[in-house]
DNA sequence: AACGTAATTTAGACATGTCTAGAATCGAGC
DNA sequence: GCTCGATTCTAGACATGTCTAAATTACGTT
């Protein structure tokens, strides 16, 4: 259960493990180092006392998983971000690139009462400004894998549902292509060879690379 | 003009010493230490590093004041934690008793522009819900010395315009009393030798000691 | 099976911010 | 002017979180 207060680096640290993990079950220290733009021994250093504290398990050498109070912790965390987020957009007239770093700090100072009361204001949305879902007060979340752009074959159609967020020049990017949640895109065209694609959004095409294309997720249309 | 980013315990110091001194002049190092809840050593330490980076100075043994810059950024941390106070009663529901906590950490984590947003939101407010001026984006601020509930004499009348607001629990007390910011109230006897002092505000009257009134604040009806 | 590179951990250092214990200083009252 | 108690400062310690440099481990390649 737990209502010890952790510190902001421990909130981010558990926050990064929880990301990486997700997805392969287990995380590296040096992912996190590069996601937390530290020394990869600092994340050794850190990782010996969120052992100590049941927030992590830790196969020296092989890996690091969250405990079921680390996940909990780190889910919390999650949640203040995602509806800070949110709530400067619909709030306050943030645009979806100015949040992440606002909401970066934020999310360590607000109380759960608070983050509660922004949710409510704005009609408890279900995912942020760059369609990422929003856990419940009671630390619940499905994040469904989804494809990608560069997964859609010639021809093929679907809605976007959620883009990375961490990249405010990415942001402003999509932004100007309308490549944002809820609009309908259509693959025109493949050229080979991990070659360009293009995508036609509304009225408009554009020609747009693999790697752009994979940090663009979709869904049915 | 330092856009230096200070951490929020020395922040918190500055203000601190922009508080205590504002009446005096100068602070003392246990005055310091009482109202940030440290030990006096720890205030002595970190006052050595505040002189180092020229937000404070201090003659040994004989009270500390800030420097210009130290008054500039313990300004602008006053200014963060006013109209947080503000917007979270105007834009989110909260109760005057509720906001100094959820403002004293929120203060270090918001930036400038998010501050600005937020004052705008709410029609740029001259005050916080406990009638405490907020400094302009600029630095500017004037705090005017009001008389004290205590100083009316028998038949006054004056206008609360501010009261003490450290103590959540004196909060819904006044607020239960109507003691509040804008309302006009009448000192109807007051009894000799510092004794109790019946005041009328609205159709009811109170009967309050003289310590509680010297912690409201009062200015010509 | 041995090698070599990359990932990881350990060792030692440092900055920040706090504490307790004890020394130095101030100032009020005699 | 001296003394004593309160205030303030210094000394030394500790927790947190970070770094660089060096040792260790893992693992794909030869
Ligand atoms: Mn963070
Ligand atoms: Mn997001
Ligand atoms: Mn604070
Ligand atoms: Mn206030």
């Amino acid at each position: 259960m737990s209502t010890a207060a952790y510190t902001a680096s421990v909130e981010d640290y558990l926050k990064a493990i929880y990301e990486l993990s997700r997805d392969s079950g287990s995380a590296g220290t040096s992912e996190v180092a590069a996601r937390l733009a530290v020394a990869p021994a600092s994340v050794s250093a850190m990782v010996r006392r969120l052992v100590e504290h049941g927030l992590v398990s830790h196969e020296p050498y092989h890996g690091l998983r969250l405990t079921k109070e680390g996940r909990a912790v780190a889910l919390q965390l999650v949640r203040r971000h995602r509806v800070l987020e949110a709530y400067l957009v619909a709030a306050l007239g943030y645009t979806w690139d100015q949040v992440h770093d606002e909401a970066e700090r934020l999310e360590h100072a607000a109380s759960p009462a608070l983050i509660n009361r922004m949710a409510a204001a704005i009609g408890e949305p279900a995912v942020d400004p760059h369609g990422a879902p929003i856990p419940t007060a009671h630390g619940k979340l499905e994040e469904p894998k989804y494809r990608t752009l560069g997964d859609l074959t010639a021809g093929e159609s679907a809605q976007i549902v959620r883009v990375e967020d961490k990249d405010p020049e990415l942001l402003r990017y999509l932004a100007s292509l309308r490549f944002m949640p809820g609009a309908t895109v259509s693959c025109l065209r493949r050229e080979p060879y991990e070659g360009p694609l293009t995508i036609r959004v509304g009225s408009k095409t554009h020609v747009i690379g693999p790697p752009l294309a994979a940090r663009i997720f979709v869904d049915e249309a």
